[in-house]
DNA sequence: TCCTTTATTTAGTCCTGTCTAATCTTTTTC
DNA sequence: GAAAAAGATTAGACAGGACTAAATAAAGGA
């Protein structure tokens, strides 16, 4: 059994890790609005109880059971955020702050009579994907960067077909999973993607390379 | 904003004085599953707070502030029980763990909304009332004495126009609000009643009076 | 009434989870 | 490659909430 607060630092690293980062400890004082000091002694007691690896000033990775766990708390986060909107009729920037609380409710049996109430839903309604209750998050419904229209914000979530010279291409302009890209523009002479993956970083993608970049929004 | 246990402990109070009974710091504990110590440490916290007062070795009165948080508590607990059985398919024993988590949940918007989503009900699976926003108690279905069965266990909670003569005679009897009342016989002749106010203490009560008892399932 | 029993409170301890301040690694910069 | 900066860890303090043990108040019985 963990508490609240091993519970929080557990996803804050599994969400960390999910994004494509390695989880700092600074990170994960950030994204908890905690300190730095407060975070190393949490992911000792994590490391003890056998959630994760944790090496100093490394950074950490979740174990299996880490892992397993993390998914749990994404699940009953996602299906209570569905409830929230699809049925009490919250908007979706509402329910965060609720669904923070409601995910550490702790009873197995709640979190599938709920996700059967609601359909045994696969995405939330941010479009997160939520894992059923073995872990399994379903797969999820990626689009090539090449069916993107100008305007578009999209993540990388997957390389298709990843040869080395295409990952050392996308290397070299700083583009790797999680990036965020927007597209701006795209010539019609050889369908070739001007992008930026930051506000002031313009790269070109041909389209060659586009049709390898697996996207999702948003 | 108070803690989980701070709330424990003014629900606890709230609802032994709703049982009739004072609510002494040995009774707190108990329901509490905690040692006495640590009550008078709460309830001071709580008097502070100016949610009640504590009188030392003479238990505790709410005050009207503390009376509408601890009726807040109960709501949201009833409607979350009533979501449960309602809705997600649990019987109405296995609730109680839950909802005591769910109670603890702390969104107005979000109590709001579940009421509407189960359509304002007035009472939850186990028939227990459920205050409204302003705190507000519906009225109990409350029934005569005289229209119950042999068999039945009620509770006594209302004397219909309360003279000072009947009140004498409940109290010769030991009856008072909140007595659990088992009727064991009812004579043809006069319609009178014979019932159980503890397991081994029978009284008789005639017609007349007990048209004046209100009294509730369970 | 005095003494015993029971209920309550107080005092001091411990555990959890947070913080600040100080120390130690790693990375960056010149 | 050494010094500075940034990041991480350790040590020590503190608040909340629980406990045990000891002291105190109220209630009951001889």
């Amino acid at each position: 059994m963990l508490s609240r607060s091993e519970e929080d630092h557990l996803k804050a690293v599994y969400s960390l890790l999910q994004e494509g980062a390695d989880a700092f400890t600074n990170d994960v004082a950030t994204r908890l609005h905690t300190k730095p000091s407060s975070v190393t002694v949490m992911l000792k007691k994590l490391a003890d109880k056998g959630l994760l690896k944790h090496q100093p000033y490394r950074g950490v990775r979740l174990t299996a059971k880490g892992r397993g766990l993390a998914l749990m708390l994404v699940r009953k986060h996602r299906l209570w955020e569905t409830f929230l909107v699809d049925r009490l009729g919250f908007a979706w920037d509402e329910v965060h702050e609720v669904a923070e609380q409601l995910e550490h409710i702790s009873s197995e049996k709640l979190v599938d009579r709920l996700s059967h109430y609601l359909g045994e839903p696969a995405f939330d309604p941010h479009g997160d994907p939520i894992p059923d209750r073995d872990g399994k998050l379903p797969e999820r419904p990626t689009l090539q960067l090449t069916d993107c229209a100008v305007g578009d914000s999209v993540r990388l979530v997957a390389v298709k077909d990843p040869s080395d010279e295409l990952l050392h291409l996308l290397g070299g302009k700083g583009i790797g999973i999680g990036a965020r890209l927007k597209l701006v523009a795209r010539h019609a002479f050889d369908g070739s993607f001007e992008l930026h993956t930051a506000p002031k970083t313009t790269h070109t993608l041909s389209a060659q390379v586009a049709a390898h970049l697996l996207v999702e929004r948003p």
